[in-house]
DNA sequence: TTTGAAAAGGAAACTGG
DNA sequence: CCAGTTTCCTTTTCAAA
């Protein structure tokens, strides 16, 4: 795939993914650039898409989510109807940060963040498991986040 | 658990968890409170860890990831220096965005984002499958991504 | 596209209430 | 915690190359 950015273009996007708090003057001293060309790039770059969004990261202990559970989820139907209505009703959840629909054993893969795991438990028997069409869950958790990123490499 | 956070808190890392363009001043405005207050409760959530950076999140389609797989690897030897090579020879790769030990059948959930199968082929072959402790992976991979979230609920 | 410069607006730091 | 003020810095806009 041939990616329609520059040089440019691709070192702003690699500074701001690991911090968007750098000003466009900052920028453009790292890259020997005007400030008005940064400026002019970053709006592309929102304009065009690349930039979905800036967001505070938090610290996830800190704010009471200390479990994450990968949790693998089995449906009995899989009609279209059927895969549209758990995408649907899981989206719901609070306590679903992500759902993935994979090939393989699974039709979903859920990540769950959760204060502790008796919390995860109650998620688990009265939220997830009560959606109508769910077959089986089989549940992972994390015992150490060794490397989290949020950037990807350009 | 208690959160050291009182309303004002929760609703600034609401709002920056979703948008943290927002300026002081916009947030003053949501929330009935002075700009001096928004300001100071920021740079102290920031202060004590809550907000741990602020970052541009990315469509990764548009930069050549089209492809999320999630490898679970199971390692032949289980020890101390065992896990913590395997963890830092993972976190090297460009191409790993997240690893977690997990409890259960597995010992590491990782998540992958390659432009495509063949890109995830070659990284599994000549990089993963190469690192000295590797017994098993099993790879699945996303078909549709149905949510997807950095915000924590608060 | 890029630039420098000007205009507009926000952040930061401080006051006193 | 807030309103107001001053200073400084950043963003935004624009005409010209």
């Amino acid at each position: 795939m041939q990616l329609n950015l520059d040089n440019v273009d691709i070192e702003i996007l690699k500074f701001l993914q690991k911090d968007a708090t750098l000003t466009n003057k900052e920028l453009a001293f790292k890259l020997n650039k005007s400030i008005a060309t940064i400026h002019e790039r970053i709006r592309r770059l929102k304009e065009q898409g690349y930039i979905m969004r800036i967001v505070a990261i938090l610290d996830r202990k800190k704010v009471d989510r200390n479990l994450i559970a990968f949790s693998h989820v089995f449906l009995k139907a899989h009609t279209a109807e059927a895969l549209g209505e758990f995408e649907n009703e899981v989206a719901k959840f609070s306590e679903v940060m992500e759902c993935f629909q994979m090939t393989g054993a699974y039709d979903f893969i859920l990540r769950i963040a959760t204060s502790d795991m008796d919390t995860y438990h109650l998620f688990l028997r009265n939220k997830l498991a009560t959606l109508p069409n769910v077959s089986t869950v089989q549940s992972f958790f994390v015992l150490s986040e060794t490397k989290s990123d949020t950037a990807y490499p350009l």
